[in-house]
DNA sequence: TCATTGATTCCAGAATTATGGAAATATAGC
DNA sequence: GCTATATTTCCATAATTCTGGAATCAATGA
Protein backbone atom coordinates (compact mmCIF):
# COMPACT_ATOMS: atom_id res chain seq x y z
CA UNK A 1 0.00 0.00 0.00
CA UNK A 2 1.24 3.17 -0.97
CA UNK A 3 0.80 6.51 0.80
CA UNK A 4 -1.73 7.81 -0.88
CA UNK A 5 -4.04 4.38 -0.09
CA UNK A 6 -3.12 5.02 3.59
CA UNK A 7 -4.11 8.51 3.66
CA UNK A 8 -7.58 7.87 2.20
CA UNK A 9 -7.82 4.84 4.82
CA UNK A 10 -6.78 6.96 7.47
CA UNK A 11 -8.84 9.94 6.74
CA UNK A 12 -11.92 7.40 6.26
CA UNK A 13 -10.99 6.50 9.86
CA UNK A 14 -10.52 9.69 11.33
CA UNK A 15 -13.81 10.70 12.29
CA UNK A 16 -15.89 9.45 15.63
CA UNK A 17 -19.24 8.04 13.61
CA UNK A 18 -17.36 6.22 10.74
CA UNK A 19 -14.96 4.69 13.33
CA UNK A 20 -17.93 3.63 14.61
CA UNK A 21 -19.19 2.16 11.72
CA UNK A 22 -16.20 0.30 11.06
CA UNK A 23 -15.64 -1.33 14.30
CA UNK A 24 -19.47 -2.42 14.71
CA UNK A 25 -18.88 -3.77 10.98
CA UNK A 26 -15.05 -5.91 12.41
CA UNK A 27 -17.66 -7.45 15.24
CA UNK A 28 -20.20 -8.53 12.44
CA UNK A 29 -17.55 -10.32 10.49
CA UNK A 30 -17.76 -11.35 6.57
CA UNK A 31 -21.68 -11.65 6.87
CA UNK A 32 -21.64 -7.97 7.21
CA UNK A 33 -24.62 -5.87 8.48
CA UNK A 34 -27.37 -3.96 6.85
CA UNK A 35 -27.21 0.16 6.46
CA UNK A 36 -30.47 0.46 8.15
CA UNK A 37 -29.17 -2.31 10.73
CA UNK A 38 -26.09 -0.22 11.36
CA UNK A 39 -28.40 3.18 11.37
CA UNK A 40 -30.77 1.80 13.89
CA UNK A 41 -27.33 0.25 16.09
CA UNK A 42 -25.97 3.86 16.09
CA UNK A 43 -28.92 6.22 15.93
CA UNK A 44 -27.51 7.65 12.58
CA UNK A 45 -29.92 9.41 10.18
CA UNK A 46 -30.14 6.93 7.05
CA UNK A 47 -28.96 9.47 4.53
CA UNK A 48 -26.16 10.77 6.87
CA UNK A 49 -25.18 7.02 7.30
CA UNK A 50 -24.95 6.05 3.77
CA UNK A 51 -22.42 9.31 3.24
CA UNK A 52 -20.33 7.68 5.40
CA UNK A 53 -20.72 3.91 4.25
CA UNK A 54 -19.72 5.65 0.74
CA UNK A 55 -16.16 7.60 2.50
CA UNK A 56 -15.25 3.99 3.72
CA UNK A 57 -16.02 2.19 0.69
CA UNK A 58 -14.40 4.65 -1.44
CA UNK A 59 -11.34 4.06 0.97
CA UNK A 60 -11.65 0.24 0.11
CA UNK A 61 -12.19 -0.30 3.84
CA UNK A 62 -15.57 -1.81 3.28
CA UNK A 63 -17.65 -3.76 0.04
CA UNK A 64 -21.02 -3.08 -0.55
CA UNK A 65 -23.79 -6.10 -1.59
CA UNK A 66 -27.39 -6.05 -2.27
CA UNK A 67 -29.26 -8.79 -0.45
CA UNK A 68 -33.32 -8.11 -1.65
CA UNK A 69 -33.74 -4.71 -0.57
CA UNK A 70 -31.14 -4.17 1.97
CA UNK A 71 -27.74 -3.35 1.47
CA UNK A 72 -25.04 -5.22 3.26
CA UNK A 73 -21.82 -3.37 3.99
CA UNK A 74 -18.65 -5.96 5.26
CA UNK A 75 -15.61 -5.20 6.42
CA UNK A 76 -12.86 -5.54 3.85
CA UNK A 77 -10.04 -7.34 5.86
CA UNK A 78 -6.96 -7.38 3.15
CA UNK A 79 -7.41 -2.99 3.13
CA UNK A 80 -7.38 -3.15 6.39
CA UNK A 81 -4.23 -5.34 6.86
CA UNK A 82 -2.41 -3.63 4.30
CA UNK A 83 -3.19 -0.51 6.23
CA UNK A 84 -2.20 -1.78 9.42
CA UNK A 85 1.70 -2.68 7.67
CA UNK A 86 2.00 0.50 6.17
CA UNK A 87 1.72 2.06 9.69
CA UNK A 88 3.77 -0.50 11.45
CA UNK A 89 6.41 -0.27 8.75
CA UNK A 90 5.92 3.56 9.18
CA UNK A 91 6.72 3.86 12.61
CA UNK A 92 8.28 0.36 14.10
CA UNK A 93 11.12 0.63 11.43
CA UNK A 94 14.20 0.17 13.76
CA UNK A 95 11.84 0.44 16.75
CA UNK A 96 11.93 -2.47 19.02
CA UNK A 97 9.54 -1.11 21.71
CA UNK A 98 6.77 -0.64 19.03
CA UNK A 99 7.51 -4.07 16.76
CA UNK A 100 7.64 -6.35 19.80
CA UNK A 101 4.55 -5.77 21.51
CA UNK A 102 2.48 -4.81 18.28
CA UNK A 103 3.93 -8.69 17.25
CA UNK A 104 2.59 -9.79 20.63
CA UNK A 105 -0.74 -8.96 20.12
CA UNK A 106 -0.77 -9.80 16.86
CA UNK A 107 0.16 -13.61 17.66
CA UNK A 108 -1.95 -13.51 20.33
CA UNK A 109 -4.53 -12.16 18.03
CA UNK A 110 -8.23 -11.85 18.81
CA UNK A 111 -7.93 -13.47 22.13
CA UNK A 112 -7.02 -10.21 23.60
CA UNK A 113 -10.45 -8.45 22.62
CA UNK A 114 -10.97 -4.76 22.32
CA UNK A 115 -11.55 -3.64 26.09
CA UNK A 116 -14.90 -2.64 25.27
CA UNK A 117 -17.09 -3.57 28.51
CA UNK A 118 -20.27 -4.42 25.45
CA UNK A 119 -17.93 -6.82 23.62
CA UNK A 120 -19.00 -9.74 22.59
CA UNK A 121 -16.75 -12.62 23.36
CA UNK A 122 -14.01 -13.03 21.12
CA UNK A 123 -13.66 -16.20 18.16
CA UNK A 124 -10.40 -18.50 18.18
CA UNK A 125 -8.15 -17.43 15.73
CA UNK A 126 -4.37 -17.28 14.48
CA UNK A 127 -3.78 -20.80 14.89
CA UNK B 1 -6.20 3.58 24.62
CA UNK B 2 -9.37 4.45 24.26
CA UNK B 3 -11.02 5.26 20.89
CA UNK B 4 -11.22 9.10 21.85
CA UNK B 5 -7.19 9.11 21.59
CA UNK B 6 -6.82 6.83 18.66
CA UNK B 7 -9.87 9.34 16.84
CA UNK B 8 -7.01 11.72 17.64
CA UNK B 9 -4.19 9.88 16.40
CA UNK B 10 -6.09 8.90 13.29
CA UNK B 11 -6.64 12.76 12.49
CA UNK B 12 -3.77 14.02 13.04
CA UNK B 13 -2.00 11.44 10.47
CA UNK B 14 -4.82 11.64 7.93
CA UNK B 15 -3.62 14.66 6.19
CA UNK B 16 -0.73 14.44 3.65
CA UNK B 17 1.59 17.12 4.71
CA UNK B 18 1.25 15.45 8.58
CA UNK B 19 1.78 11.99 7.54
CA UNK B 20 5.05 13.34 5.69
CA UNK B 21 6.32 14.73 8.55
CA UNK B 22 5.35 11.98 10.85
CA UNK B 23 7.10 9.51 8.38
CA UNK B 24 10.28 11.70 8.60
CA UNK B 25 10.58 11.86 12.35
CA UNK B 26 10.12 8.29 12.62
CA UNK B 27 13.27 8.17 9.90
CA UNK B 28 15.03 10.69 12.20
CA UNK B 29 14.07 8.62 15.22
CA UNK B 30 14.66 9.37 18.88
CA UNK B 31 17.05 12.08 18.55
CA UNK B 32 14.40 14.06 16.46
CA UNK B 33 14.98 16.87 13.89
CA UNK B 34 14.32 20.62 13.87
CA UNK B 35 11.17 22.23 13.19
CA UNK B 36 13.06 24.35 10.45
CA UNK B 37 14.99 21.23 9.29
CA UNK B 38 11.86 19.50 8.48
CA UNK B 39 10.23 22.52 6.68
CA UNK B 40 13.41 22.27 4.44
CA UNK B 41 12.82 18.92 3.95
CA UNK B 42 9.12 18.82 2.47
CA UNK B 43 9.38 22.42 1.48
CA UNK B 44 6.28 24.17 3.86
CA UNK B 45 6.35 27.42 5.37
CA UNK B 46 7.32 27.89 8.61
CA UNK B 47 3.87 29.11 10.22
CA UNK B 48 2.29 26.17 8.36
CA UNK B 49 4.34 23.48 9.51
CA UNK B 50 4.24 24.69 13.25
CA UNK B 51 0.62 24.26 13.14
CA UNK B 52 0.73 21.34 11.69
CA UNK B 53 3.55 19.95 14.29
CA UNK B 54 1.04 21.57 17.11
CA UNK B 55 -2.13 18.62 15.81
CA UNK B 56 0.94 15.94 16.09
CA UNK B 57 1.76 17.22 19.14
CA UNK B 58 -1.79 17.52 20.35
CA UNK B 59 -2.27 13.51 19.23
CA UNK B 60 0.53 12.36 21.59
CA UNK B 61 2.51 11.70 18.21
CA UNK B 62 5.32 13.65 18.47
CA UNK B 63 7.53 15.42 21.00
CA UNK B 64 9.23 18.74 21.13
CA UNK B 65 12.25 19.79 23.50
CA UNK B 66 14.07 23.01 22.99
CA UNK B 67 17.99 22.75 22.11
CA UNK B 68 19.41 26.59 21.83
CA UNK B 69 17.40 27.99 19.15
CA UNK B 70 15.79 25.34 17.64
CA UNK B 71 12.55 23.00 18.67
CA UNK B 72 13.48 19.61 18.40
CA UNK B 73 10.82 17.31 17.95
CA UNK B 74 10.74 13.45 17.58
CA UNK B 75 7.88 11.15 17.33
CA UNK B 76 6.66 9.14 20.74
CA UNK B 77 6.47 5.50 19.57
CA UNK B 78 4.51 4.60 22.58
CA UNK B 79 1.73 6.66 21.16
CA UNK B 80 1.51 5.48 18.11
CA UNK B 81 2.34 1.80 19.64
CA UNK B 82 -0.65 2.15 21.17
CA UNK B 83 -2.35 3.45 18.18
CA UNK B 84 -1.74 0.20 16.28
CA UNK B 85 -2.62 -2.10 19.24
CA UNK B 86 -6.26 -0.22 19.24
CA UNK B 87 -6.14 -0.64 15.51
CA UNK B 88 -5.03 -4.56 15.43
CA UNK B 89 -7.40 -4.96 18.04
CA UNK B 90 -10.03 -3.53 16.37
CA UNK B 91 -9.83 -5.24 12.94
CA UNK B 92 -7.28 -8.55 13.90
CA UNK B 93 -10.44 -9.59 16.90
CA UNK B 94 -11.17 -13.42 15.03
CA UNK B 95 -9.64 -13.18 11.42
CA UNK B 96 -6.36 -14.82 10.92
CA UNK B 97 -5.79 -12.93 7.43
CA UNK B 98 -4.57 -10.01 9.22
CA UNK B 99 -3.19 -11.14 12.50
CA UNK B 100 -0.88 -13.02 10.86
CA UNK B 101 0.78 -11.18 8.27
CA UNK B 102 1.12 -8.14 10.95
CA UNK B 103 2.50 -10.37 13.37
CA UNK B 104 5.04 -11.77 10.62
CA UNK B 105 5.97 -7.95 9.75
CA UNK B 106 6.00 -7.34 13.12
CA UNK B 107 8.47 -10.28 14.06
CA UNK B 108 10.22 -9.58 11.01
CA UNK B 109 9.93 -6.22 12.07
CA UNK B 110 11.96 -2.95 10.55
CA UNK B 111 14.38 -5.67 8.31
CA UNK B 112 11.13 -4.93 5.65
CA UNK B 113 11.10 -1.26 4.95
CA UNK B 114 8.64 1.12 3.62
CA UNK B 115 9.08 0.59 0.00
CA UNK B 116 9.70 4.26 -0.60
CA UNK B 117 12.62 3.75 -3.01
CA UNK B 118 13.85 6.95 -1.42
CA UNK B 119 14.25 5.29 1.85
CA UNK B 120 17.43 5.10 4.07
CA UNK B 121 18.66 1.40 5.23
CA UNK B 122 16.56 -0.36 7.80
CA UNK B 123 18.47 -0.24 11.15
CA UNK B 124 18.82 -3.76 13.21
CA UNK B 125 16.20 -4.03 15.81
CA UNK B 126 13.06 -6.52 16.92
CA UNK B 127 15.69 -9.34 18.19
C1' DT C 1 -50.14 -1.29 -10.90
C1' DC C 2 -49.81 0.43 -6.22
C1' DA C 3 -48.09 0.72 -1.58
C1' DT C 4 -44.36 -0.23 1.48
C1' DT C 5 -39.76 -0.68 2.93
C1' DG C 6 -34.72 -0.03 2.52
C1' DA C 7 -31.34 2.81 0.89
C1' DT C 8 -29.28 6.41 -1.92
C1' DT C 9 -28.68 10.95 -4.21
C1' DC C 10 -29.25 15.91 -4.38
C1' DC C 11 -28.49 19.98 -2.28
C1' DA C 12 -27.49 23.73 0.81
C1' DG C 13 -26.21 25.46 5.20
C1' DA C 14 -23.11 24.66 9.25
C1' DA C 15 -18.90 23.39 11.08
C1' DT C 16 -14.28 22.29 10.90
C1' DT C 17 -9.72 22.34 9.06
C1' DA C 18 -5.90 24.21 6.29
C1' DT C 19 -2.94 27.89 4.80
C1' DG C 20 0.16 31.60 4.98
C1' DG C 21 1.20 36.89 5.74
C1' DA C 22 2.46 39.75 9.42
C1' DA C 23 3.66 40.38 14.05
C1' DA C 24 5.43 38.51 18.29
C1' DT C 25 8.47 35.56 21.25
C1' DA C 26 12.78 33.20 22.49
C1' DT C 27 17.66 32.37 22.22
C1' DA C 28 22.38 33.37 20.96
C1' DG C 29 26.33 36.21 19.86
C1' DC C 30 28.48 40.68 19.76
C1' DG D 1 21.20 46.78 24.08
C1' DC D 2 21.13 45.44 19.19
C1' DT D 3 20.85 42.15 15.47
C1' DA D 4 20.13 37.76 13.45
C1' DT D 5 18.04 33.29 13.55
C1' DA D 6 14.42 29.88 14.85
C1' DT D 7 9.92 29.29 15.77
C1' DT D 8 5.41 30.36 17.16
C1' DT D 9 1.03 32.99 17.58
C1' DC D 10 -2.56 35.88 15.61
C1' DC D 11 -5.77 36.37 12.26
C1' DA D 12 -8.45 36.17 8.10
C1' DT D 13 -9.40 33.70 3.95
C1' DA D 14 -9.94 29.48 1.41
C1' DA D 15 -11.06 24.81 1.17
C1' DT D 16 -12.98 20.77 2.78
C1' DT D 17 -16.00 17.94 5.35
C1' DC D 18 -20.28 17.02 7.86
C1' DT D 19 -25.17 16.84 8.31
C1' DG D 20 -29.85 16.03 7.36
C1' DG D 21 -34.43 17.41 4.73
C1' DA D 22 -36.59 16.29 0.56
C1' DA D 23 -36.76 13.75 -3.49
C1' DT D 24 -35.51 9.60 -5.93
C1' DC D 25 -34.42 4.80 -6.90
C1' DA D 26 -34.83 -0.34 -6.17
C1' DA D 27 -37.01 -4.50 -4.60
C1' DT D 28 -40.88 -6.93 -2.64
C1' DG D 29 -45.57 -8.34 -2.09
C1' DA D 30 -50.44 -7.90 -2.96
Amino acid sequence: MESESALKGLSALAQEARLSVFRLLVKAGPEGMAAGEIARHLAIPANTLSAQLTVLSNADLIQARREGRSIIYAVRFETMRDLLIFLTRDCCAGHAEVCAPLAEIALRGCSAGTGDKDETPARSCCS
